[in-house]
DNA sequence: GCGCCACTTTGATCAGGATCAAACCGGTAA
DNA sequence: TTACCGGTTTGATCCTGATCAAAGTGGCGC
């Protein structure tokens, strides 16, 4: 399989980059960026293709420019449970630690601004910024780990199920700057292996979960891959979650 | 019920606190501390008060000084999750934001060291110290937040039992600055049902496969809560871990 | 001492998902 | 066209952990 991988956008310059707004870069001033842009490099995988292995060192740090990875566990068994969904925007490693924690590979093809990880320490310390929406960021991940802790540890399959297709109908909406409204539609980035793993489930209860979703004409399939949401209060309804949330935004 | 509390170590100062080293605080010249100091205040809780509900409005965030809080969600109907176990130096909040996600109660009785959150927010821009000191707890914590979603995810009961007897034994080593052996003691500081939350079991299934390891002579039971742990390579074997794993320090 | 109450253990049964197995679908290389 | 292959669906059965129920334990106030 010969690797024939050309960069995904345009242009390898910050300006005109598609997650300048979201990324680890994003609150930096234009001389810091300029420092940045000095120690950045692009790296594209294949999906399916391995970015790191857990144990590994890492000689860089990274943010997601493309493409979707997977942060994952396995057990010397064979087990594995995924952690993590890295969407656009999303940083890969730490500063401050050698060895990757766990393993990341690429989804779907993917595209990653690499910084090398020695120069990037210094210039957190010289640069505020960075350090700052670093923390930002941890604390959103932080967050949303822990919620689906809570999918992982007490829901149903077919809440699992629910809940992650409400995931992804969120952040797809988000992506294309809809909001996400009843009719919505999407690709699921996943195959049923890896929503299984995501979901801490096998592979056949997420087909029979997904399918009874559809008997019960709560999504609609066109093919595998693509979901169509007639309703989303329905959906939400499925999650097990507090549909009406707390709080009035 | 009168709450008849006292501050559970002799001082209020800084400089004799018990976790000075690992706290938020750690990394602050004296200077800084000085500001600090100005906007602390303890609060104490006795074992089962609530510290905070979710969606509460925080007007401070907070470090635990002495005593252990849980962090949890729960669904309408009633299924519950910890996410979360909050021990000494560990920090409750988030600067920027002013609701609560989670609920956090007091496990045991409980002293935390709470900073107003404004002058906390305003003193992480002017202090780096505190802001670096935050992101390296909070990315530590996001780790353990996914090496336990793989508990959740893909262990069966008598795993997530052993791994949570695994992790308070190499806590209260730590604490205690004895390297966990073969022979160690400890109690534990959670009802079984505060075992089942947060390992996403009932408390009949915690209860049963407790018995199911002293049985096997893994642990031996002193009264309901202390444990003793003749070999800890047993115990290892039983959490499914790698136990020759990765890395020699 | 007695009784109460919170916590825990143990038992019997049930059911949700796992496991094992086979067939199906759609794309692509020969 | 055919065969193959990765991904998916569907079926039959099993087993782990949930659920419902009852009894046991120990600490504490009276």
């Amino acid at each position: 399989m010969k690797a024939k991988l050309d960069l995904a956008f345009d242009s390898k310059e910050c300006w005109n980059c598609p997650i300048k707004h979201q990324a680890v870069c994003a609150r930096c001033e234009p001389d810091e960026l300029k420092r940045l842009e000095e120690i950045k490099y692009y790296r594209n995988y294949e999906a399916g293709q391995p970015v790191i292995w857990a144990g590994d060192h890492m000689e860089f740090v990274a943010s997601v420019v493309t493409g979707i990875a997977s942060l994952s566990q396995t057990m010397e068994d064979g087990r594995t449970q995924m952690v993590g969904l890295l969407l656009p925007s999303d940083f890969i490693g730490r500063p401050g630690r050698d060895s990757a924690p766990f393993d990341v590979v690429a989804v779907s093809d993917l595209t990653i601004c690499c910084f090398r990880k020695g120069p990037f320490e210094d210039l957190m310390v010289s640069t505020p910024h960075i350090g700052t929406r670093l923390l930002e960021m941890t604390l959103d991940e932080l967050d949303s780990a822990r919620e689906w802790m809570l999918v992982l540890g007490r829901k149903t399959a077919r809440e699992k199920i629910a809940s992650l297709l409400a995931i992804i109908a969120r952040r797809d909406a988000a992506l294309t700057r809809n909001s996400p409204k009843d009719g919505m539609h999407f690709d699921l980035p996943l195959t049923r292996e890896a929503m299984a793993d995501y979901l801490g489930l096998t592979l056949e209860t997420v087909s029979r979960q997904i399918s009874a979703l559809k008997k019960a004409g709560i999504i609609e399939l066109d093919g595998k891959r693509r979901v169509i949401v007639p309703s989303l209060e329905k959906l939400m309804a499925e999650t097990g979650d507090d549909v009406d949330g707390g709080f009035i935004p």
